[in-house]
DNA sequence: TGTATTTCTTAACTTAAGTGAACGAGTTGA
DNA sequence: TCAACTCGTTCACTTAAGTTAAGAAATACA
């Protein structure tokens, strides 16, 4: 399981055993039950996430009902706003599979930065492309129809339409779940 | 207008007079003119903008229509993904008003940080920052109506409002000028 | 295994956004 | 100054998403 951590790495900056040691030591690994809920709103936290195996997602509750915005699954990671910005969170974290994850804190990764500046190298890299990412994501949502970006969604990452629940799908594509079914109706209609 | 930059900079480190005399002597201000397009579609760029005065807009052509995706105005900073991704860019970037930017290159930019770390750092906690803002925008956008969309505007952005043609707006608000001119005639209804 | 709960689908109806077209105000440029 | 554009608005019509409700299907769990 280290190995996908290191193999991560890799495509950043190179490791020197020592390095590796080093963030061994910091016992990041944690195993995770499905339907656990890492978050709050309200919380203060100073944890941010790196799946190594399953999936979480981020959700808000508005008005007594779940809006759930992203899931990350393997090889993905997220740190929360509220750690960045140290605000009390406004959305929830939980666990959608059982799940190892490294959790790291704030405050050791600034240690941790400071004592090997080559890491601070990697996290700008690695928020950099995220950040691009996330524009280009962003991007495509707001360009396109419902329907649009649902056959987008099962052409970029048809995994997540079989793991997630569709109406939690649903939201994170921008809409109810009952359109979110009938769009699908629609689609097999055509096709035929 | 060098201390608009060094102001933005002490919210994250603090330089030394050697270090702000290296960065003015990377002759980074540049004076742009209204409608003058900065990047197009299927160009290789290394540019980042940072805005000290003006306003410049991102957008795509799709279909022959321009679709508008983000405006980056006083004191905020714009990387093309393609820069970060080192591929062709997919969108436009172009100058909505006469404008002051400062205009890096991603290869000075290593060059510079390889020589102090401390932008390094910067660069990182900037783009961290970045990261969490667009994530709340892109999780507001996806659980919002249109008509919502826009009345968060008002709320947060009123500014854009004024500087922004609406055909400009309405795909930035992820719908049709006709709509967005509807609906502005609708929220007029209600409130009298 | 059977019951309770959650999730998905369907349907009828409402509301809002997309589409195509036309018009007027404002701006640009020959 | 006048013709050509651009931009915003309005309108009639179409299409799709929101809403409410009901029932079927799948899942959890006692």
């Amino acid at each position: 399981m280290q190995d996908l951590l290191f193999e991560f790495i890799s495509k950043y900056i190179s490791l020197s055993n020592d390095e590796k040691n080093a963030l061994l030591s910091l016992d990041l690994f944690r195993s995770v039950k499905k339907g656990t809920v890492l978050l709050k709103e309200g919380q203060n936290s100073k944890e941010s996430y790196f799946v190594l195996k399953g999936c979480i997602r981020t959700y808000y509750v508005m008005e007594g009902e779940e809006k759930t915005t992203a899931f990350y699954t393997e090889m993905e990671a997220f740190t929360p706003p509220c750690v960045i910005n140290k605000t009390p969170s406004e959305n929830y974290i939980s666990c959608l599979e059982d799940s190892l994850l490294l959790v790291s804190n704030s405050e050791m990764e600034e240690e941790v930065n400071s004592k090997f500046p080559k890491f601070d190298i990697m996290c700008r890299m690695f928020s950099e492309e995220l950040l691009a990412k996330q524009r280009i994501d962003f991007d495509e949502f707001k360009t396109s129809s419902p329907e649009q970006r649902y056959l987008n969604l099962l052409q970029n990452r048809p995994d997540l339409i079989q793991r997630v629940p569709q109406y939690q799908l649903a939201s994170y594509l921008g809409m109810k779940p009952q359109s979110l079914s009938r769009l699908r109706a629609r689609i097999l209609e055509k096709k035929s």
